[in-house]
DNA sequence: ATCACTTATATCATATTGATATATTTACCA
DNA sequence: TGGTAAATATATCAATATGATATAAGTGAT
């Protein structure tokens, strides 16, 4: 469960920032990369205590007069070293979530290699233009197999928004590898 | 769970247009929509179940020599009237999901009236334009409030794939209306 | 004849969601 | 001054969903 836990490395991610309370890492989380990735108490607390037995952070406890208690997570230097490894791992181009892989490691990507960066977001530019080129072979397909169905002019219209995601990921991973060639 | 289960609605619309085994259905709706409504047996089957015992969707058993035996589920006149009403009923501006709701209603069009799919594009692009501007401002936020934060250039990029995918979106229910009405 | 894929149903451990309970402080309005 | 809404903060849990796997036979290619 743990190892292979995306969300973990996103809570990772956030700590290396600053120290921060199960509370703060959603509200900071959910604000930042709610659009495109999903964190919730029931995941953020348990991983949050998975993390400090895995030696990846460690805890404080802050205790406030009236109120419960406040437990404060720092990234411990493994937990920083856990981190820049996941962020320089090789990407999966099999993933059906690649983009929101990438859009994640880039999130953090002040704790990664401009070079490394880059590669990955080429990769993934990679994968979306395969993308678009399938749903577009899709929608041909479609054409040509249902030609007298009722249905088509309605998959037509869904697998139409298939290529335009897939197009507009390509071109803002264009706008990204500049941005990110600028930053070097 | 049965009552508000979105992917059950998916399964009624395809099962609208022509009868089918749990294996038809994952296969049929993994190709279709699996860019953007992910199904998986764990649903298809425990679903069907349910759908047969509302009395939603009829189930007949094909013996085969040999094979595990095939179970044919078709919709009932019950089934297709919920299956409408699903597609009529009024959307919810805050769902976190309006636009994948809104494909998915679009993928079954044929089975909705024509002013009522346009009504709900209609209501996904004021929806979409929305959140291009909460993303827009979010990043003009970002600036003003990190200012020498090294997380900014990072932070500023996947907040602008907010703000490219919500544009994409909104040029996409243009197509679509041009598309829908010349339907009509 | 072997290997890989497709057909077909089904299950299950694990993971996630989304809502809720609890309890206090702060902010604001009238 | 009182009221009430929102923010702070942790935590839990039932209901769902995921993803992988088991089973078993047929099809097709080399």
């Amino acid at each position: 469960m743990q190892t292979k836990n995306t969300t973990s490395f996103a809570i990772l991610g956030a700590l290396a920032s600053r120290p921060s309370s199960g509370y703060d890492l959603k509200k900071f989380l959910e604000q930042q990369i709610g659009h495109f990735w999903k964190i919730s108490y029931g995941q953020v607390y348990p991983l949050l205590k998975v993390l400090a037995q895995s030696n990846l952070a460690s805890v404080r406890e802050q205790t406030q007069k009236g109120r419960p208690p406040r437990y404060l997570y720092t990234i411990t230097p493994e937990g920083q070293a856990q981190l820049r490894n996941w962020l320089h791992a090789p990407l999966d181009p099999e993933s059906p979530n690649l983009d929101r892989e990438v859009m994640l490691r880039l999130f953090f990507g002040r704790f990664s290699e401009a070079n490394m960066r880059i590669r990955q977001v080429e990769q993934l530019k990679v994968w979306s233009q395969g993308r678009a080129d399938q749903h577009a072979a899709a929608g041909k397909a479609l054409k040509q197999q249902h030609e007298s169905n009722p249905d088509l002019p309605f998959w037509l219209i869904t697998a139409s928004s298939g290529t335009a995601a897939a197009i507009a990921l390509t071109d803002w991973c264009d706008q990204t590898l500049t941005a990110l060639k600028g930053l070097k």
